[in-house]
DNA sequence: CTGAAAGCGCTTACAG
DNA sequence: CTGAAAGCGCTTACAG
């Protein structure tokens, strides 16, 4: 029905008899229409196959119904060009187009450099060109203040993935300590008693929260704590690896390792081949991203998920209720998932 | 420079003292300006940090300055919930960003249903609101002859992927059958005398010209043509583990298998891990999806990549020529890539 | 080469 | 509860 060239607000008025502004009311869930108008009104959409221009709402209107994701351009870039299989942007858009269609809204996925001065030069670009009712700003975007007065000073909500303030932002985050907690647990429970972490860097502050629980569970259980067992793997492939390769030729050498991303936890994985050890026998190994890649791996491994998709869902929601008028400012903790796969297993003294 | 609250056109124009229109010829790059004059609009434009509003350029003009990318909902929520780490859909926002990038547009990216009636209503909606200026249809929508006559019904640009009709239409593929050759003749080059082919879906057309491919090889080297050495698994997983377990169990099996896409080569790969055979040095294998799953496996497969982000981005660029009201359909083949990795080898007669 | 007028399809005050 | 008027920021004919 209603594939004809262009239904508009007009032709609805028309069909119905009554002026623009009801219709637009009933369009809007307004107040203010008796009942039996409303319904006549809502039919005759129905019938002529009235669907809203998005572009003229947002004209008079204060609402676009756009919501725009902002990832780092370098960094997604590369990831795409390496065919990593990353799946971050992927969970992004599942759970923002998800959210998004539940209200009426779209999705809109950009790409800004690292580059401070630039970032704001194209960010301020695209929220002039497009209006978004709202932003969302991922890591390293999200920890930019200069980014989040911008967005503020034209008005538009803005939600951050990774930080935990609030305050007029949206903030969405996993509770990063509680991984670490569950991931080092995993691995007392099955009779570890050398557990190593392999950290990212300690400039980023979700790493300093996983450390910190690793460590509250190390005191916890009576384990034994050693500095050399806390390595500075910099998110890297190669400096992970040596700092693996350190550890497993050391006597009394760590029988399991946390790794603070995927890159890291292949580079463990490289490693202990390299070596001729065996995972899980010679070594149990925790990741904290599960990439697509961590589940094909050999063995598969087990891992702490960050739930990307329900956190960017969740900052949808925040920015469209913001959009509304409504306040929904906070920071909000996406529950994590620990999948526990075939790269763990109880530690057995042979 | 230039934040303040919203810039128009209106203060560029009063800022130079013109009209708004010879400020819109500027924008629009149109013809009838005095190169002073537009030196003087362009320099104040750069100072003021003016940028057109999209929604109002495209309500009294004809340009929306979107282009829409529609994928089949079902199949890319599958991917994104099973997390396969299939890259799909990030290289048509590589490829599609990049473009759009180029030419100040915007990509959008919507889901919309498989079944026939829900994907014309779905379609016919987001168009209505978003209004964009082109729209990229993919498999199965591609194949859809109802939605490509809703698009030109409308007056919208459409580029399909994997058809290659033109006449209208902006199509965008790769060469099948060149692909189906290359993975043969690579194979035939090893030695290998013994070449099955693991066929997708007889339906699909794409698998066809594969196949064609494929045989024209072995024709043309003078290689053994076996029927049961095609064998169908139905893009599946379990199908094509049926199909390469009999080959592998059969006397005189084949020494190398081309599959039609990932699944069915991880099928492979784990039947001849499963009768404990070894690839390379007891079968060869070659796929044609190159996801990343398929650089992660033990071992990294050589594989046809297909030419995703490049045939979104040909899409983007003829979408655009069109709007601007140049005649850009016809069909664009892209080249795929060929990729060697370790699971094949030299045949060794042992 | 340049500008005054009209209008795209909506929503926002403002009357009634 | 409903409507007539104005206007969002642009571009499109149409004059000059």
């Amino acid at each position: 029905m209603g594939t004809k060239s262009t239904v508009t607000i007009r032709d609805v008025a028309a069909d119905v008899g009554v002026s623009r502004q009801t219709v637009s009311r009933v369009l809007n869930k307004g107040p203010n229409v008796k009942p039996a108008v409303r319904a006549k009104v809502e039919a005759s959409i129905e019938r002529l196959g009235y669907v809203p221009n998005i572009s003229a709402r947002r004209m008079r209107g204060s609402r676009s119904y756009l919501i725009l994701a902002i990832n780092d351009r370098q960094r997604t870039y590369d990831n795409w060009r390496a065919g990593r299989g990353n799946d971050w942007v992927d969970q992004m858009l599942f759970g923002g187009m998800t959210e998004c269609e539940k209200h009426g809204y779209h999705m809109v996925f950009e790409l800004i450099d690292t580059e401070p001065a630039k970032a704001h030069a194209q960010l301020s670009k695209v929220i002039s060109e497009l209006r978004p009712d709202g932003v969302i700003l991922t890591p390293p975007h999200s920890e930019n203040g200069d980014l989040a007065d911008l967005l503020k000073g034209q008005g538009i909500a803005c939600a951050r993935v990774g930080r935990r303030e609030g305050h007029g932002f949206v903030d969405v985050c996993m509770d990063e300590r509680a991984a670490g907690e569950q991931a080092t647990r995993h691995l007392a429970d099955l009779g570890h008693q050398r557990i190593a972490y392999l950290a990212g860097s300690s400039e980023y502050g979700n790493s300093l929260m996983r450390l910190d629980g690793y460590r509250a569970i190390l005191e916890n259980r009576g384990l034994e704590q050693r500095e050399e067992w806390v390595g500075e793997g910099a998110f890297s492939f190669d400096t992970a690896s040596k700092v693996a390769l350190q550890w497993l030729k050391s006597k009394d050498r760590p029988t399991a390792i946390i790794a603070d991303n995927d890159q890291m936890a292949f580079a463990v994985l490289h490693t202990v081949e390299r070596v001729g050890f065996r995972i899980p026998d010679d070594l149990a190994l925790v990741s904290f991203e599960d990439t697509p890649g961590v589940r094909l791996s050999v063995p598969p491994m087990t891992a702490i998920r960050q739930p990307t998709a329900a956190m960017i869902a969740q900052a949808c929601e925040g920015l469209i209720t913001e959009s509304s008028g409504i306040d929904a400012s906070g920071c909000y903790e996406m529950p994590f998932e620990f999948i526990e796969r075939d790269s763990t297993a109880r530690f057995s003294q042979d």
